[in-house]
RNA sequence: GCACCAGUAGCUUAGCUGGAUAGAGCACUCGGCUACGAACCGAGAGGUCGGGGAUUCGAAUUCCUUCUGGUGCACCA
């Protein structure tokens, strides 16, 4: 579609230079053209109104008179004016064709380029605060950072996923307070992270009341920071609790890491160091109330460095980890994904980055933050109990997907293991629906909805598509030839797979899962009416291998579309 | 107080750098399983695109203003 784009550009340019002597450059033109949302306006349309102005003729009769210079041939079947609109009717016949033909010489490849030309893309997402159970506020993070490892992975690129723990800071101070005071009420080997989280909020709870608790928090940390063996022993066992826990859930929802690293290995050492050193070089450290800092403009507070106790910072450590990663993988782009909550924190670090790293690690620098998830009831909060985590989460996903199983007499093998890929397929499927910015009212009805635009809505649509390959014995590499021409429902189906390509790139450009989500969507819900409303396995033999052709397109694009989001793709359900 | 983000049908939402009657899903009302899987499909009803102004041939989309909600603004991360 593209090159015929190019192609109709190319025709009007000419035409307009002909007939009003109109010097319009040809990328002026091309950005003109839109794609009607109607398909009974054609598909490339050329709207005339701006030049009704200056030729002092209606929009209607300049799209006339440009019709007039030109003519319908080869890749155009028609060219009709409507009001001010100049329409071209693509021939379908060659269009479902290369699409087609595109899908099945590239299978599953379908949809991959290598614009990316192998370069390192990092990705720093899920990134927890160790210590902590995995809860719904991880959630978000760790699908859309998938997704966009999927996607830049796509195009080519050489995604690194970078799982940084929150894994260092004064919280950890107070964490080893609440472990001091409070570990002979718990049975740690039992629940550890739900006994260590919940001893973390007293202690919180008690430092609110009592400065002193605080204090010895901040204390605390910085004997970690100094290299107290109590301290540290304590540390390490929170930190390898915690990591034992998660690679559980990452395992159960299919996610894995490149690099596991956290701010801990930022913390005072050669590496923040070399970043103090730098800022000194370049003269913009600045002592400014105990602490050392960076002014960034008249009327903002500074980025705060080092605290007037000599503990390091969250900002500190993040610069030391910008220069490790500029230097360790020369990336093209280095992707943070978090919550919106920490704009002007990164938007801060970003700009001190500017005396650590090239001006091109800097401009490769990119915060992709998301709305925050919360409740009916108001945000989470450990302290009145209203915490979702995520195993629970899960289980009842599961647990709801085995129910229908059950209820649909459903014949596989291993049910256990279809339900698991329904149910976190659904959660998945939820939360990469709407655009990332938007927040989200968590509601357990709505998240695990099976029916309408939802994952296992897609998921179904590939299980019967499987089931009629299957059927059919269907194999890409040895189809008979036929003659067919494709109905205008079968048309709208492979027109759709063939915006595939552009799909995933500008889902990755925009750090957007979402437009591919609902490409899916639209993907499947056209197929499901073209299968409602015509036999594949029809007793024509022309019709029946055009219409399998048709279905393994759609297959394909499915499964692809969604294995990038992290859902699998059952071939029965 | 300053800055950023969001505000589209009862609910959840799409709408690309402004373009042809604002698209969906859920819920609601009808209709469709002796078909390749009804976790489906078709039809209907439902909208002052938060309010006001401006730019334009043309605005949900750009600008200004205002209201509502959220988030952030120096030693938490």
């Amino acid at each position: 579609m593209e090159e015929i784009k190019i192609y109709v550009a190319q025709k009007l340019k000419e035409a307009l230079n002909e007939k009003y002597n109109l010097e319009l450059s040809y990328e002026e033109i091309f950005s003109m053209l839109e794609s009607p949302k109607d398909k009974a306006n054609g598909d490339i349309a050329f709207p005339c109104f701006r030049f009704a102005k200056d030729l002092h003729l209606s929009p209607n009769v300049i799209a006339l008179e440009i019709k007039e210079e030109l003519s319908a041939e080869d890749k155009i079947e028609k060219i009709q004016v409507i009001g001010a609109y100049i329409n071209f009717y693509v021939s379908s016949g060659k269009i479902t064709d290369d699409i087609l033909g595109k899908i099945i010489e590239k299978g599953q490849e379908y949809g991959s380029t290598n614009i990316g030309n192998m370069r390192n893309v990092l990705i720093d997402y899920s990134s927890p605060n160790i210590a902590k159970p995995f809860h719904l506020g991880h959630l978000r993070t760790t699908i859309i950072g998938r997704a966009l490892y999927n996607l830049y992975k796509e195009l080519g690129y050489t995604p690194v996923g970078i799982n940084y723990l929150g894994d260092w800071g004064r919280q950890f101070g107070l964490v080893i307070e609440g472990y001091k005071r409070f570990k002979d009420e718990y049975e740690l080997e039992k629940d550890p992270l739900h006994s260590l989280s919940d001893m973390y909020a007293r202690a919180n709870n008690l430092a609110k009341d009592d400065e002193k608790v605080m204090d010895l928090a901040r204390e605390n940390f910085k004997k970690l920071e100094e290299g107290d063996e109590e301290c540290l022993n304590l540390w390490k066992y929170f930190r390898d609790t915690s990591l034992k826990e998660y690679y559980r859930i990452y395992d159960l929802m299919g996610c894995k890491f490149d690099v596991y690293t956290g701010e801990s290995e930022f913390s005072v050492s050669e590496r923040t160091n070399e970043v103090i050193d730098m800022l000194n070089e370049k003269g913009v450290l600045t002592e400014s109330q105990g602490a050392k800092v960076v002014n960034l403009s008249e009327n903002e507070p500074p980025c705060i460095i080092i605290k007037s106790n000599e503990s390091t910072t969250y900002a500190l450590r993040d610069l030391a980890s910008i220069l490790w990663r500029a230097r360790n993988y020369d990336y093209v782009k280095s992707i943070y994904v978090t919550s919106y909550e920490q704009i002007h924190h990164f938007n801060q670090i970003f700009r001190v980055a500017k005396y650590v790293v090239d001006e091109k690690y800097i401009e490769g620098l990119v915060h992709v933050p998301y709305g925050m998830v919360r409740l009916k009831t108001g945000k989470m909060s450990t302290r009145e109990g209203t915490v979702i985590y995520l195993q629970d989460l899960i289980d009842d996903a599961i647990k709801k997907s085995m129910k229908i199983l059950e209820e649909k007499n459903t014949d596989v093998e291993d049910k256990e293991k279809l339900a698991k890929q329904i149910g976190i397929g659904a959660l998945v499927f939820n939360d990469l629906k709407h655009n990332k910015i938007k927040d989200v009212v968590f509601d357990l009805n709505e998240v695990l909805r099976f029916d309408g635009e939802t994952g296992p809505y897609v998921q179904y649509m590939y299980a019967r598509i499987s089931s009629i390959l299957k059927k059919a014995s269907f194999d890409k590499n040895n189809i008979k030839d036929s003659s067919y021409e494709y109905n205008d429902v079968e048309t709208e189906v492979i027109k759709l797979l063939g915006k595939l390509p552009n799909v995933i790139k500008e889902a990755a450009e925009n750090y957007e899962p979402s437009i591919l989500t609902r490409y899916i969507i639209d993907v499947a819900s056209a197929f499901s009416t073209f299968y409602n409303s015509n036999t594949v396995l029809s007793e024509d033999e022309n019709e029946k291998i055009a219409r399998l052709k048709l279905v393994y397109g759609a297959g394909v694009v499915i499964k692809k579309g969604l294995n990038i989001l992290g859902i699998e793709t059952p071939e029965k359900m």
